[in-house]
DNA sequence: CTGTTAGCGCATTCAG
DNA sequence: CTGAATGCGCTAACAG
């Protein structure tokens, strides 16, 4: 085990080798980093010279010891895979790197523990801010974690309960115009399948889903609720399900945007078709909804500015951090497309 | 000249403070949060309660001054909305967390200046390697920004030039089974929109494309063949420019998984039905490739094992720094659906 | 096994 | 305007 011994070849020269180099004192090699203008200029010019000679950049771990912020911004999302989280990524970044921010990017593939660990890192390593969707609001790991974090925090679709700032889309809105739009067309049994309803985008769904019903005043039955998980292959699973119900539903909605393949996988390997079998309605308006073959009735929200409200939401609280938390709710509408008819008239 | 006033207050205690409530010394504490052995279980137990009492942590970047590793892992990729770069992520982010390592991803939105500056912040921040797909090769800034870096780097999908360890996709030999393929159903007049040439992906595929009709001892018409850049937009205009050709294209390939929307709106919007009007293969297999109305014939690869190997590739050189690089290349192979057909008789 | 001490690279006083 | 000195929080070497 060659431990190296005597002084390990430093890779990087340091600001004592620049300071050198340029014949000043560290201090105001640190100045001309620091860009503090009580530098004449022509010392400024031979440190700069040295430094680009030397191809010097600062340790920023030692910086770090000394700055209080880091200019970095955390970003935690469940799924990384999922292009929506993408979009408002997009949106979020755009506004912080304007601002001077760094956006780091951790996917935790849902699983809370991975969650909880990477939320960790970040904070100690320091970042500025953070930028959330946790997958779940009620575990007690990630509620104690994220109790002691004192770094500024953007919860994304989740309300956790603890004081921060949070920005969702509305989705109980959009979901009571779709199955309105649904029931209106002769539905009476609408199948849904949507993530858990520990999470608020997974409640809000299910609760436009009742007032839509209540509003019709049409009952609901339990069973054509499915509210497992967020998952492609979940979906499959539910919607082959709720299609072999003995009464089987007669629309199928997919609400979280990864859910639509499975959904339309399931259909296909049924032999169901879309809209004359069965209506599909899409929580969440992607490529496939839009191009699927036909294309998808869908609940649709602007992702890139849910991410540049969320990053605006952070850089307000950066700047002033007392004031009180803002929510936000960024608003949805149908899009009525082509994969919605009259119920069969046998059923 | 110590602290005159009243103690700053301390955000986060140190480890002083930890070695003081345990009456212990620091060097005690630093083993105990290293897991050193060498210390008893006694103190141990004493420390570690302290540490829980406290909510210590160590300040990373005071530690990150002497360690070398940071057990970061940096991630660069053009377009983090891209499906595909996700799923590759999901495949490197399993076998690094599994090796205790922490995937740090940025997005550059393919604009080199902001790769260049992603490049240099995650160096600084010290990763301990770094997983990269560039937007251009070619650019100097690039070039001259990659030579100076000593981390160990995997370039996916690329070929800078430099000494590092690669994996890319066999997009040669998928492109040239696809047009083989278009060309066996009669088709003559091909379209192609993909990325720049300034890509080996993008170089890949035009060469397939060569190679298919020099087998088969077509000329190509080099008006077909448009490589200017990998988003849908492009794919959308120029698919568009495809077909207002005198003698438009039978055929169009979308190579690149962003550009498949973008042909297909274009043909939607031309009112071109597909295969019977025009045929379609994509080169990257995606949800929307299979679902969507036709199914599209894809070249497919292995994504999360792209992102497996890539991950491997790197952890190894952690281990093995001097080992020649090694270049990976990942198969794909052609999945036929619905929507190629022979040409339109009548042109 | 544990305490002590010397830096790591830098920003920041404080003197000149 | 510039240089020297101090210490940030930590690890690692060295004593005991």
């Amino acid at each position: 085990m060659s431990k190296v011994h005597s002084k390990r070849r430093a890779p990087n020269p340091t600001i004592r080798d620049v300071a050198r180099e340029a014949s000043v004192s560290v201090g105001t090699v640190s100045r001309v980093t620091s860009n503090n203008p009580t530098v004449s200029v022509e010392i400024r010019e031979r440190v700069q010279f040295a430094i680009d000679r030397l191809g010097y950049f600062p340790n920023s771990f030692a910086q770090g010891m000394h700055l209080s912020e880091t200019k970095l911004i955390g970003c935690l999302v469940s799924d990384i895979s999922n292009p929506l989280y993408a979009s408002v990524l997009r949106g979020s970044e755009k506004s912080l790197s304007a601002a001077g921010y760094t956006l780091v990017i951790a996917s935790t593939d849902g699983e809370v523990t991975r969650e909880v660990a990477l939320l960790q890192t970040l904070v100690h390593r320091r970042v500025d801010g953070l930028m959330c969707v946790f997958s779940d609001e009620k575990d007690s790991r990630l509620l104690t974690a994220l109790k002691k974090i004192k770094v500024p925090l953007v919860l994304m679709e989740r309300e956790m309960g603890i004081r921060a700032d949070s920005i969702s889309t509305d989705h109980a809105r959009g979901m009571a115009d779709a199955v309105t739009f649904l029931l209106s067309l002769g539905h009476r049994r609408i199948g849904m399948v949507t993530g858990s309803l520990r999470t608020r985008s997974g409640r809000d769904r299910v609760l436009g889903y009742r007032r839509a019903h209540q509003s019709a005043g049409v009952s609901v039955d339990e069973r054509l609720l499915r509210t497992g998980s967020l998952t492609t292959d979940y979906a499959f699973q539910e919607t082959l399900g709720l299609m072999r119900l003995v009464k089987p539903v007669t629309a199928v909605i997919a609400g979280g945007n990864q859910m639509l393949a499975g959904v339309l996988r399931a259909l296909g390997s049924l032999g169901k078709i879309v809209p004359t079998d069965v209506s599909v309605v899409s929580s969440g308006d992607t490529e496939l909804a839009e191009l699927a073959g036909p294309s998808i009735t869908a609940i649709r929200w602007d992702l890139t500015s849910f991410g540049r409200q969320a990053a605006e939401l952070l850089l307000r609280r950066l700047v002033e951090p007392e004031t009180p938390p803002q929510h936000i709710l960024v608003p949805s509408e149908l899009v009525v497309r082509r994969s919605c008819a009259k119920p069969p008239a046998d059923t």
